[in-house]
DNA sequence: GCCTTTTATGGTAGCGCTGTCATTATTCGT
DNA sequence: ACGAATAATGACAGCGCTACCATAAAAGGC
């Protein structure tokens, strides 16, 4: 005697077979129904339809998912949610994805490239059909699953350095650089700079780098810099200048590894009573709405983070497959002027 | 003939019956080993461990759910990730799942039901061990989804209603009204009111209504209130504030629905001249770490925001089973005295 | 030493859906 | 009007894994 179907689950959750059933026809109209693919009558789509909406039948994705060996997700890795950055970049993800059959499912790996390892192969264990992630450097096993993978692959923010198929982003080295030039030009002469302890935090390096770089160029360096013994955070930024100053009080200049930071360092200024600009210059990074709606705006870079997350996530829905050669999206940065440098 | 088996997948992905025949065991005693399931020799264990590590094997999720008829995703569907608080819930609620089997799948509603109810049956169809959303407020269909579903279901935020099994959060209608009596109690007697165009932030209202009941009591009432025409932001804070002023320059408070609209209103006091606590009080809410961290450091109230996260994650994996009765835990809040008001 | 329990392993049958191929009914071109 | 294309539907196997039961070997009880 046969086993009686359906011990496991719960009785009275629909599959397909009722719905078809109900609607008098097959299985794989009521799948093609479903998917709305292949060519059906209108008036069969619409008893199927309405067998869907009496029975309120909910696919099995990991039943389709198997059988047709793929899926429909996107797997999002960000670094963090804290740091509004990812945020936007994932209103820009959303943004292309609506409208389309695509569903992000977001994971956060706190900087850490093990833990992006780790959740990366626990979504790679859905099979999604794309899969998007910050920055270029990810740990081998990583690397090699991404590469290997039958799935397309976008690094986003960053473009130094060489992606597994689609970077879009900026050149954080160039926007470092750029800061410098900029602020020499504007005459600051005596820089310091804030840090904060996120050493993965790759694109904040970078952007460092070119920093230097640019300073050098000029026969210039930096006469200090204090590493926050914590993540970034906008109190870190405030009591980050108060020590950068304490030992340096010539500093006539200090950049900030972005704008939350930079806010804490403008609050410390007005709790100190010094003039911003005059007294001292104040630079961020990301060009955040806050920043800008402060009395005196803040200078800084503005990162077009909407517009990386929507553009990877468009260019990964242009085909299935994957492409053949690599492609690089700059989207570029803008130099706010701003008034606090 | 038998056609040749897997034809519709890439030649080169490995199974759990590629892993088992490299080990030498049965594909059922491999999958104990992988799901650390049931008694295994140690011998065993390694061999097998060996020969995933070998063939790079990622166990297919989809495969393993439909056997199973579960799987170990908790569907997380927040209104809005640009808004702070949702990515400080998410901090929560990662940071109890962290060493679990569970792995959260985040969706953004944008606020809106219709979409929470989109995103909602989409998740469901992955068959999910528990589902978090925000607030008490769903659609019918959403609500009927939730009520029969084989899954637990935790609703946070709010508390001033009626959960589907597990509410974790604090009373917003309390938060407004403690809201009003402090601010009256400090000597406050002109209240207006910023909003924004929100409509479906419960939480944001059920505040305001709060705070006019404390008003009510105390014989007085709002003698403004303007409503931005957008979304929440600084400057949306700062532009309102200009607005509430001009038409009502008698005004001794204003309240704000959050904190970053309470900055804004801030910065146009800067801007002005406005002598913030003196000539007029500023009111925010959620106890951000930005507005702590200005000169005046701001006065709101302290949402819990990571506690609630964590809270219901934790009473998520208390039990498998959907818990016989409802429950509600209340996280509270703390007023943060701050020098704005 | 014999029976019971525990430990370790395997055979088999689906889970619910979709790819593949086949079949029939309809429309079209000339 | 007749073969050819197209539209609409179905039968069936199998995706990769795990629940269920069965079995065999080792350990324990008296």
């Amino acid at each position: 005697m046969p086993r009686k179907r359906n011990t496991r689950r719960s009785p009275d959750v629909p599959t397909l077979a009722d719905v078809a059933r109900l609607a008098g026809v097959s299985e794989i109209t009521a799948s093609r129904v479903v998917r709305a693919q292949g060519p059906i009558a209108d008036s069969t789509r619409l008893r199927v339809l309405s067998a869907i909406a009496e029975l309120s039948y909910i696919p099995n994705r990991a039943a389709g998912s198997l059988a047709s060996a793929g899926s429909t997700l996107m797997s999002v890795l960000l670094p963090s949610l804290s740091n509004i950055v990812f945020p936007d970049v994932l209103r820009g993800i959303h943004t292309a994805l609506t409208q389309t059959a695509f569903q992000p499912v977001i994971g956060v790996t706190d900087y850490d490239p093990l833990i992006e390892e780790r959740i990366l192969i626990s979504f790679l264990a859905w099979q999604p059909a794309a899969v998007i992630l910050a920055g270029l450097h990810h740990t081998p096993v990583a690397r090699r699953h991404l590469e290997q993978g039958r799935f397309r692959v976008a690094e986003l923010m960053d473009i130094d350095g060489d992606p597994v198929d689609i970077a879009v982003g900026m050149s954080h080295r160039q926007a470092g650089y750029e800061t410098g030039r900029h602020l020499i030009q504007r005459g600051y002469r005596r820089f310091g700079y804030a840090r904060h302890n996120i050493l993965t935090d790759d694109r904040a390096s970078a952007r460092y780098e070119g920093l230097c770089a640019s300073l050098r160029e000029a026969g210039l360096s930096l006469i200090t810099e204090h590493v926050y013994p914590g993540p970034s955070s906008t109190i870190a930024g405030r009591d980050t200048l108060a020590i950068l100053l304490s030992g340096h009080p010539g500093l006539d200049v200090v950049i900030f590894p972005n704008d939350d930071m930079a806010m804490g360092g403008i609050f410390h200024c007005m709790h100190a009573g010094i003039t911003v600009r005059e007294q001292l210059g104040i630079f961020g990074f990301n060009g955040l709405d806050i920043g800008q709606a402060m009395p005196m705006p803040l200078s800084t870079i503005l990162s077009k983070r909407f517009l990386i997350g929507k553009t990877a996530a468009e260019k990964l829905l242009e085909s299935r497959e994957r492409p053949p050669e690599k492609t690089i999206i700059n989207t570029g940065f803008e130099i706010i002027e701003g008034a606090t440098a």
